[in-house]
DNA sequence: TTTTAAATACTACACCTGTAGGAGTGATAT
DNA sequence: ATATCACTCCTACAGGTGTAGTATTTAAAA
């Protein structure tokens, strides 16, 4: 229900791009960018499973871990949740901010002209 | 040093409000909001103070609350901690999912496409 | 100046989070 | 078959967070 953690979107990360996953690969997987011993992923893995956030197969073994949301969803959610804190529902300021400070590229700024342009009726 | 909860986010917003504060006015200016009990907020007060996420007058009584903390540096931490976190660095993903959810006024449409404009060298 | 109302200080407690260690269990390599 | 190594389960523990209650001090009102 709450926000999700910084490790709980790592975790997320990783299963979404994996879709499912054996322990040890998804230790291996995070190990590089997080030095995470087995069994802290492990306790990561059970406690998101009865938060919801992960769905464990274990009727075979090794078991099988998934992502139990979409990541869309859990993008929207964190979207929504950002917007108001930081900006107080104010997408307008927001938008400005990230652009002000972003460096894409020209055929980025054409996709968001283009947006724009069809957000115009 | 690491990212600062919702109800901080609640508290802060409140002190850059008003400038600087005493408790019983900060109380009432939250309650209608969170109903949170006068001592919850001040041990919100006394906490984030010792995260140096407030700052304490106590040369007077009533004391003054303040906000130790820049609003913008917040939000442009917080920025960068979104970005990571949910689109893995990328502005444009970010930027675009925004704006299709977004209802934006035509005012501020034209002026992210003057923002665009003027990111063309 | 005594009562009262507000403010502060101190304490509490349950739940969450980060981070594993140890013990048992199952599969695998020899 | 047995030793080994991964995997799972259970346990632990410190620090953070949400949410106050109690006790004490200060200021204001009567």
């Amino acid at each position: 229900m709450s926000r999700l953690s910084e490790r709980e979107w790592i975790v997320l990360r990783a299963l979404w791009h994996t879709g499912s996953t054996e322990l040890g690969a998804l230790v291996d997987t995070l190990r590089p960018a997080t030095g995470w011993n087995r069994n802290t992923v492990l306790t990561y893995l059970t406690r998101m499973e009865s938060k919801g956030l992960v769905r464990i197969d274990k009727s075979i073994n090794p078991h099988l871990y998934y992502a139990a949301l979409d990541q869309e969803d859990c993008q929207a959610k964190e979207r929504k949740s950002f917007l108001h804190r930081v900006y107080q529902g104010c997408t307008g300021d927001l938008i400005t901010a990230f652009l002000k400070e972003s460096t894409i590229s020209k055929d980025e700024r054409d996709k968001l002209r283009q947006l724009l342009d069809d957000m115009e009726v």
